[in-house]
DNA sequence: CTTGTCTATGCAACGAGTTGCATAGAAGGA
DNA sequence: TCCTTCTATGCAACTCGTTGCATAGACAAG
């Protein structure tokens, strides 16, 4: 229900077209909510017709023209009105939080190979949040000028890196316990 | 894509009705996984016509009549075949990370009760879990006789121990940057 | 020269999830 | 007495999300 919110967010920190939206939603916002291109060009359309964002045809060489989307004021006022209202905390779905409880009835230690797997996962996103860490928020203009969109932007990149780690701690828990299960058996 | 999998562990902890795995979605598995009533009786429905799961009529005195439902030989096999499957890093929706990144378009401090809110709600969680694990999983019988569900349980336990902490922190984090954000202004 | 990848948009069909409503007896409080 | 809450199940309608497929030009590798 809030995918709206999150292409507003999306285009009022940068216009762009579906597909730019789609790559967005890959890469940096995709880690903190994800969306398909079929998801997005279908709610770029209820938006535009609601009149909350403008687009603008924009012809290219060597590629195919493209629509460029940017907020216009009614799209705005939607934003603050849903920012202003609370939000329920958010249903999680963690599908291994699920296969470990399930292991318990087949071979836990089966599940070791699957576990590493996401450990490696979540190893190379940590590295992913630091290098985008290093690269847009250190320097000398970081905590001279206070920027509140660049301020905003590093305390939730700030969670997905404390996410990760915490995490990768999990994971190794929870690789010693499939181990000692495993090894006693 | 997994509900199916998650009632199949549930009801093989322990079986029980429809009404009984919606009120285990709400309290200890929904926090990994949530569903409303209409979909567990929608899946169970499906379950039961595939075979599945088996069903026995329960009479009660003093309250309705209920379906209780246990895991057949299929349905165990469906959930092995599953957990030996490779499954996707999970989709996330952190929607307080796109309120927060949409704050720079608005007003930040307006944002402080939200947090504040959510703050409360996760440190009510912690507590929630703390005391499930002080009840079950301590004691003399804890680590001499390992018990492979009971371990798991309590892996996956410390796994939402480890997340609410880790919220906790980085709401603080959140928290003092609207604050210095509220302030400067 | 064909195959594959990248940009760019979209339809159609299906499956998953949400919301509102309905039934119905028993228990407990205002 | 009436109102609400709890147990227990379910239908109907709707929206959201996923998957498969289609188009189409440009470019690079084999």
């Amino acid at each position: 229900m809030a995918l709206e919110h999150a292409i507003l967010v999306s285009l009022l920190e940068k216009p762009g077209s579906g597909y730019e939206l789609a790559r967005r939603f890959e890469r940096s916002i995709g880690y903190f909510w994800n969306a398909t291109h079929q998801q997005i060009y279908r709610v770029l359309k209820r938006m535009e017709s609601d009149g909350w964002i403008d687009v603008r045809e924009v012809p290219q060489q060597a590629r195919p023209d493209k629509k460029e989307y940017s907020v216009a004021a009614p799209g705005r006022a939607a934003l603050a009105q849903w920012l202003h209202e609370p939000i329920e905390p958010e249903s999680v779905r963690h599908d291994l939080a699920v296969k470990i409880r399930g292991a318990a009835f087949d071979d836990p230690a089966a599940l070791i190979s699957e576990v590493e797997r996401h450990h490696q996962a979540h190893t190379d996103r940590l590295a992913h949040y630091l290098a985008g860490e290093r690269r847009d928020f250190t320097g000398p203009e970081a905590g001279a000028v206070p920027d509140a969109g660049r301020e905003l932007q590093h305390v939730v990149l700030r969670g997905g890196i404390a996410y990760e780690r915490m995490m990768l701690a999990w994971l190794d828990d929870v690789l010693a316990t499939l181990h000692r299960l495993g090894g006693a058996h």
